[in-house]
DNA sequence: GTTAGTGCAAACCTTTTGCAGCTAT
DNA sequence: ATAGCTGCAAAAGGTTTGCACTAAC
């Protein structure tokens, strides 16, 4: 464990995670300057083999980084109208996931659960 | 609508729709040499804008693309294992998207729902 | 001395943009 | 003439790779 990795693992886990590759980067070369984005990506995939980090794709755009947290597997709703990011309460996604995996067999991976649509403000205009 | 465009919505409806702008792209080509990756994007984006495509971010390395079919959404479920695809209820994906939309004012968009994890098969393994 | 991690620069891939030419009104 | 599409080439943004250097066991 490097001081560059507790610097990203340390920027990931904060703001509670779900932050781009560039927001990890940025913040922890606040805390480490000269730090390159290679470095933050290979790191983000080392974490991410390791268990510690969870990965996922919020709009084709950029990479998003989160701390695992097993307990709490949730759900990302993403607004496609303004970008908005909202979290979905952990227990409707279980539940869903139990009942596609009763009727289906197949166990959905609720770390990388993102749906696209409208958020409330957004589906009101 | 130009003999580009004919030949790119063709393209997207083949297979069932869900393929990348690259899958598109070459097979567009083949049936109209010296098309323009440029023209397959705009034309895409033309397409959805007048609600014949659909589009969404399946992993985040690539945009995909279907045929808009509003009377029927459905749901994939991708294997992050083997890559297998299987389709779910639409029941099951409407009852999920008026709970959720109940508690947090979120619309889903069920045509964009992809969800990944583990098939049948792989998860026994 | 071997292995793992880092910085740097360059490559890469997907997507977007600027511009000139063409086609059909 | 005008407006809309297209091809081309170049740019843009995000991510990955090759390579040499350093630090740690």
């Amino acid at each position: 464990m490097t001081a560059q990795r507790a610097v990203i693992l340390e920027s990931v886990a904060h703001a509670g995670g779900h932050r781009s590759a560039q927001q990890v980067y940025d913040d922890a070369r606040r805390r480490l300057p000269g730090l390159n984005p290679a470095t933050v990506y290979r790191t983000l995939e080392t974490l991410h083999s390791a268990g510690l980090v969870d990965l996922y794709a919020n709009g084709g755009h950029s990479l998003r980084f989160s701390l695992r947290d097993a307990e709490h597997p949730h759900a990302h709703l993403v607004c496609s109208s303004c970008g908005r990011e909202l979290e979905l309460d952990p227990r409707l996604v279980s539940s869903f996931g139990e009942t596609v995996e009763r009727r289906t067999g197949f166990r959905i991976d609720a770390h990388h659960l993102t749906l696209r649509g409208a958020c409330s403000r957004c589906s009101s205009d």
